[in-house]
DNA sequence: TTGAAAGTTAACCATAAAGTTAACTATGGA
DNA sequence: TCCATAGTTAACTTTATGGTTAACTTTCAA
């Protein structure tokens, strides 16, 4: 039993899986305070199809919803991407480093595709933990 | 019509927002070249649910498969993981960013719960675009 | 050569997700 | 007061997800 539970991961990334969801959170986080109706009005689904998505986003913590009068703004609300964020931080260092090293000791034969080399030695080596951060997220 | 269409965000945040599949990836970060069996043992489900999992995390390009004989090893391919990181990038500043100066523009009012300072000025002005990306993420 | 181990596939089930239309509530202005 | 606007709710359909058990193929080793 392993119980990797974490019921906000879940929310944040099943919240995010979706494109209207992520247009959505765009469109907020653009132009804050946007109402439902003009939240909705650039997509080719009804409005309570809509009302859904944000229900989902708002069950994430992703927005929060004020009424005033009869219109309902919605605002973003992107801390719990903060966690999603660090959750996938510890994975940064398969894209950052240097390729080249790093195959060297994770690729020890042909992973995918094109059956080469297969080397087979020292299989018990891990790259060692990344050095440093290195945060060069380039866009 | 907006068309925000993004199948690979699509399916790497859907591949993410299940735990059991999160902790597959976490056991592939630390230990490369895992079998399938061996994967699955920890978990209180059978081995054809793992199988879906594996198939998921496969056709998000999370993991790839090689055989050798009769075993089937793992390995984590996190690359898909960069365009989810800087989708999320995109939002950083709400949770970097000094929030009281932030919550002067975005929180005009008393959005969701603490009504605190209810300012109310300068409510148009918008944070301006954060000036460094500022990575500064801890954890 | 025979049988256990490793993995895969098929068929099925229950529930959740994503959409629809239709009906409803509430608000604000003429 | 009346009605159009803004939003919500209900009921329903379809498809996807996550799980099961059972049967099957392939491989290794006794």
């Amino acid at each position: 039993m392993v119980n990797f539970q974490s019921p906000i991961l879940d929310r944040t990334f099943a919240a995010l899986a979706d494109p209207t969801r992520r247009a959505l959170l765009a469109r907020l986080d653009e132009q804050g305070g946007v109402s439902v109706s003009d939240l909705a009005r650039p997509f080719p689904v009804s409005l309570p199809a809509i009302m859904k998505h944000l229900d989902v986003l708002s069950d994430a913590g992703l927005i929060a919803r004020k009424k005033t009068g009869r219109t309902v703004t919605c605002q973003l609300k992107a801390e719990p991407m903060e966690q999603a964020m660090n959750w996938l931080a510890k994975y940064e260092r398969y894209w950052t480093e240097q390729l080249d090293r790093l195959a060297a000791f994770v690729e020890d034969d042909s992973w995918q595709a094109s059956p080469a080399s297969p080397s087979s030695a020292a299989s018990k080596r891990r790259p060692k933990k990344s050095t440093k951060p290195g945060p060069s997220r380039k866009r």
